[in-house]
DNA sequence: GTATTGTCTTTTGTATACAACTTTCTTGAC
DNA sequence: GTCAAGAAAGTTGTATACAAAAGACAATAC
């Protein structure tokens, strides 16, 4: 039998918060003192405590000493810099996708892709988000690397904060999108190097770049 | 003036298991219960508490629920995939580094390269393999990218666990130290292609790969 | 001999109390 | 009116107490 697994308050608290934040509920710069944070989750303090400690060292959430916590906000410079890291660890992603892995995982990431198109018919931006964020997930799932899996997973919440914050034009919104398609197709015919190519013109565009810059 | 901080208990408990797990004095699969710590250190369970969450968030530590906590230990496979990222970052702070901001950072770099080919001269290892990190650490500050520094001050933190974990064999060590010198030259003169695939050859020498595998 | 149950021990999870520090507000001097 | 000093309020940092869960071990049933 399964066993069943009650989690923590501490953990709770943690999952709350992160979704809080990546949806923009809280946003960059704004206070979170332990106390109310406390009342509102009917909780004591000390799994709060905790929850801002873990998100204080993924990034989410800054401490000043013996003052207060607030929530990370990225400044412009910082967006340039997860940009260009983001494009080298897709493409790594891209390089380290075999055919077997790719087979595994195409039916998660076309779904994504498919789900990401509709939300963008519908008009619903936060959904469009969510699962361009997905798809980009799945693509780097797909390239079995735990340790690039893992920073990967941080650097989207990163990048999710960052839509938030900054809240990106429509433009081209669907241009963007459309690439999804184009990056598979490529991807399946093993044309990395296109792909690759394709992903830093992707990326640098649904962050606010010119890529040719 | 200069105001001085004094940092907290939890700061302080933090930073001294970190450098406990990274000198390999906590090696993986040791068991850290609450208790005990609080003892060593004369405090109380909370700042302990709170340095374990923040270390397993960092990846040094791997909780399990209501029993306890122990060092993460790295599998094979992961080692595989640590070097495989870290390849890719090195290579994307060289395509990074201009000109200026590598005479910024050369004093650094070479001090480190300098200090690590003294430490294998007088044979202390533990030093060459802590002058080697800071090494590569310094160059990877010279791109200057935050993102990309402080993801890989994190995948530093598992390097210096894996090669405690697996005591590499010394062949080729002083070849391996050598290359530095090869790569500052290259940078030196722009050639950024040679330096990058350098790069690939030494971290996986380094992490006991065959690179052409 | 094996499996199961119940008890005991160990360790964690959470609440609470208090001390210490930071900031803010107020008061007073000039 | 402005600045500085001191008091007050708010918030964090740490210790401690207790409850609850997990694991170890012995006793018992079959």
């Amino acid at each position: 039998m399964a066993k069943l697994i009650q989690s923590s308050l501490s953990d709770q608290v943690y999952t709350l918060l992160k979704e809080q934040i990546l949806s923009g509920e809280l946003q960059g710069g704004m206070k979170i003192p332990e106390e109310s944070l406390a009342e509102e989750f009917g909780v004591s303090r000390t799994p709060i405590r905790e929850a801002i400690r873990r998100l204080a060292e993924y990034g989410l959430v800054t401490i000043r000493p013996r003052t207060f916590a607030t929530v990370t906000s990225i400044t412009s410079s910082e967006a340039d810099d997860i940009a260009t890291v983001r494009v080298a660890l897709e493409q790594l992603a891209i390089d380290s996708i075999d055919e077997a892995s790719y087979a595994d995982h195409v039916e998660t990431i076309s779904r994504h892709a498919a789900n990401c198109q509709y939300a963008l018919g519908i008009g619903d931006r936060a959904k469009v988000f969510e699962e361009d964020s997905l798809f980009h997930m799945a693509l780097v799932a797909a390239s079995n690397n735990t340790a690039l899996i893992s920073i990967y997973e941080r650097l989207d919440a990163k990048i999710q904060m960052l839509r938030i914050q900054q809240n990106l034009p429509e433009d081209g919104l669907g241009y963007y999108i459309g690439q999804h398609a184009r990056m598979m197709s490529l991807l399946k015919n093993g044309e990395k190097e296109a792909c690759k190519a394709l992903i830093h013109e992707h990326i640098k565009h649904d962050m606010g770049y010119d890529p040719d810059q």
